[in-house]
DNA sequence: TGTACATCAGTGAACGCGCGTTCACTGATGTAC
DNA sequence: TGTACATCAGTGAACGCGCGTTCACTGATGTAC
């Protein structure tokens, strides 16, 4: 190692993708400390840069949190994805219907717990809106091209073409199904539920979605399924 | 008004109770913009003081930070407790169960939105406990003597009590019903939910209480009263 | 009832910190001819 | 294939901000005798 610089060729004055690396750094910052650590000199520092330099790519340190916020979500959104595809296997419509739902609230718990950085990012205080119509493109999609929020509402779909949610009880769904999980999701980080094991977690984990299935539901077939089943 | 102070005779150099006056003008900056808002240094010139003067009785920004904590979660036991004892009013042993139960959720939900500022406060990111057996004596509680977990506690055990909660299901059944809430109250305050009119609100608010009331009770008569009613 | 003195609760001045952001600059890149 | 030059993407230095916190101090209070 020469006392310059260490690891890969630094291309002296131009640094090749700021941008990129910024971003990168950024979500690292926001995944060791949340929100608040996304400090603009601290992700110029880590891309061996003069702060200033930020300022031409990112008007300010806003919307360099707002891109790494964006990232956070899809991620997010990722994380759901394998846990729902992985519900595909379940043998029948119900069945399969029943496990995409829980496969996203699982996903978002599970996430929450192993990404606490990231997540707090990706619902940090301010202005936020997972599925405004106001910023279509550059909204934080997962594989299937759908956010958290598109991914539950499918979930629920499939619950009402699995006869297994009155369709008359579908509109609104995903508040009472998002607010059950993001309230855990708090709990768990900020709150009472913080010392936790892996397994106690998850067993309260699967409850919640349960509770939340049986409350939403009121099919009277599903509710045997419900009430008997795992 | 002279040109040297405002208000009260100003005792010249003692202030008679600062440490009150400090917890006060604390209360009223977490109001105003939440935990962030707490600063030391703006509680002591709203006391007319110099910054330095809170040091003589709070150890540091910390512990300031922490009596103004606890005196916001003392006041979301008292907006619950509120709601609690209203619902004494309903006629017959179950529906005073019920209601109780509902005033626990709708209170807390009620507090997040006309405090907003208080809630997050509460619910601060850092060391936190709302039931530890740690602080004893200076928890959050209200003129009933209990916090909000012991409100809530209560109410669950008045279902179990009514048979519309089987005894089975009682145990962690806090976690479920908090997670309900305490997520809506964020996706209310943070989230996609904060445009929301006060009667929207209060409907789907009465819609998530009901929900977790039906997802926890499983009790075969329980179901036919909270899919049939209110 | 009055005085001496310890304790208490404020003052005044100053730090260091790390941040976001602005300014004028200069070295590197790539395009036109 | 080579040169002139506009544009781009960095540098270097400096701000002002408001904060929490520490230091040595002094005025006010209340208790012992």
């Amino acid at each position: 190692m020469s006392d310059k610089a260490s690891g890969a060729v630094h291309r002296s004055f131009h640094h090749g993708d700021l941008r990129h690396a910024l971003l990168d750094h950024g979500v690292a910052l926001a995944r060791e400390g949340g929100p608040k650590a996304v400090v603009l000199r601290e992700a110029t520092r880590r891309a061996g840069v003069v702060p200033n330099a930020a300022y031409r790519h990112f008007k300010n340190r806003q919307a360099l949190l707002e891109a790494v916020r964006s990232a956070a979500l899809a991620q997010l959104a990722h994380a759901i994805e394998t846990e729902v595809n992985a519900a595909q296997r379940s043998p029948g419509l119900r069945g399969r219907a029943r496990a995409a739902f829980h496969g996203v609230g699982l996903g978002y718990l599970r996430f929450a717990r192993e990404e606490p950085g990231l997540f707090r990012t990706a619902f940090a205080a301010r202005p936020f809106s997972m599925h405004d119509s106001a910023n279509d493109d550059d909204s934080p999609r997962g594989a299937s091209g759908m956010d958290p929020f598109g991914l539950l509402g499918h979930a629920l779909d499939g619950m009402v073409e699995a006869g297994l949610l009155l369709p008359a009880r579908r509109p609104g769904a995903e508040w009472m199904a998002w607010s059950a999980v993001h309230g855990m999701a708090f709990l768990v980080l900020d709150g009472p539920l913080r010392g936790l094991s892996e397994a106690e977690y998850q067993a309260l984990a699967e409850r919640l979605v349960s509770m939340v299935e049986r409350g939403l539901l009121a099919t009277p077939s599903a509710q045997q399924i419900a009430i008997g089943g795992a």
